[in-house]
DNA sequence: CCTGTCCTTCGCTCCACGGCGAAGCGCCGA
DNA sequence: TCGGCGCTTCGCCGTGGAGCGAAGGACAGG
């Protein structure tokens, strides 16, 4: 492991409320510009500037100018993992004693690039008990009949490769069971979104950074989850 | 999810050079002093007896008077977990130039509880590899063969399934692929422990952190795990 | 070319945090 | 009972970080 000083560096750059509610904001996976991440966290643009540098000079965010507008995204999964841990950590040792978001937040909503809540959770337990993905060294790989299944729903398995993981754990704290990563739970994602199963929700308060992350099982996608991998909405 | 100010409290307890260097030393799984803590940290009593002030309050470590002494462990092993995944990161996002500590310490090392390193990673694989233990919802359980080899090897069974989770991944940075966690992997780390098949090491500079956390596969340990889980040393 | 927008930089103010020395409390062995 | 040890509390000092207003650079549309 590394040593604690650089240990104590990165915590540093989790460890403000407004850098918190921007990290947030961007574990939905979208690129978001600099003043919108500024509305997030409620402070003005040159606050929010100093701290959007930091985060990329720390490594946490990737920055992509586009014209006049800067986009700023998670740098990797990892990132999105560690900001899962935490956030669960934060939770056990801190409960929110009103859940925030309601039940809603829970059923499906995005972790980075992948399912995650009961639906991510749930997912990841019907792939396992089907046997369409079994164990391997670093993670999880597809059977025969998982590809054949997966590839029916309209996963884009060839995609799913070339990911740096296939498939791999991410520790869904909201759940305290695990959900599927890495390129198979991405593009299970993607293909949910593509075909509409699950839409994402215009955000009720601009400002909220859980609320980007939110994810609405439409009834196609209930019927159609329902079908292929046996999961109760 | 938490809120963002919940989530940045949670990080300022990491986000001091001290107190990651005095978590990265509780890391070992052992119960340590004040004073050990403060010379690990390298700072006075009354900065460290603040330091861990905030910790507690924090829910990251529990506190056990004996006598004069205070002694202290992390508070659980979700709070293991989220110390490994960060330092994981932290590797990530600002590698180490120079490991220093050799590669003795990537060969066996302690996550907490639990086994970690190139031996706890290839422990993981080996107990999947043999069948012994099997997905299920939330983790790994034992299988009938895998349950006859372990308790074979000595592993406490009954004492694993006392655990909240029988069994299930730690992500293990340093190799980047999960080691295993939970009542099994305590268990297996205690039996190693008791028949000396790892031993700990003196830490050799006191105030390292990491030192406590490394361990040394003996002869009889290389012999005795090659033999039962073909894990090669 | 000009105006407006997005975003960064500069300079300033205010506040919080980390460390230590001194003092004090509780425990413990002689 | 007393002296020493482990540890905590108090008070102080120094440093660093967060935020904003103003100004400025780069981009883009008319």
């Amino acid at each position: 492991m590394t040593s604690p000083a650089a240990f104590a560096a990165t915590a540093v750059l989790l460890a403000d409320p407004a850098r918190a509610a921007m990290l947030t904001a961007l574990l939905s996976g979208e690129a978001l510009t600099a003043s919108e991440l500024a509305r997030v966290a409620g402070i003005g643009a040159p606050a929010a500037s100093a701290h959007l540098a930091r985060l990329a000079e720390g490594g946490l965010i990737a920055v992509h100018p586009q014209g006049r507008h800067r986009y700023h995204r998670l740098a990797s999964e990892e990132v999105a993992a560690m900001l899962e841990t935490l956030g669960g950590l934060t939770e056990a040792v801190a409960p929110t004693r009103r859940w925030p978001h309601g039940e809603a937040f829970r059923t499906a909503q995005l972790c980075y690039d992948h399912l995650a809540g009961r639906l991510g959770v749930a997912l990841h337990a019907s792939l396992t008990g089907q046997g369409w993905i079994a164990p391997t060294g670093g993670g999880w790989v597809a059977t025969e009949a998982g590809e054949a299944g997966l590839a029916a729903m309209g996963v884009d398995l060839e995609a799913a490769r070339t990911a740096r993981r296939f498939a791999c754990d991410c520790m869904d704290w909201s759940e305290r069971r695990a959900h599927l990563a890495g390129g198979l739970g991405r593009e299970i994602a993607a293909c949910c979104l593509r075909r509409h199963w699950l839409t994402r929700i215009p955000a009720e308060r601009e400002g909220d950074p859980l609320a980007r992350r939110r994810l609405c099982l439409t009834p196609e996608g209930a019927r159609r989850l329902g079908e292929a991998l046996g999961i109760a909405a």
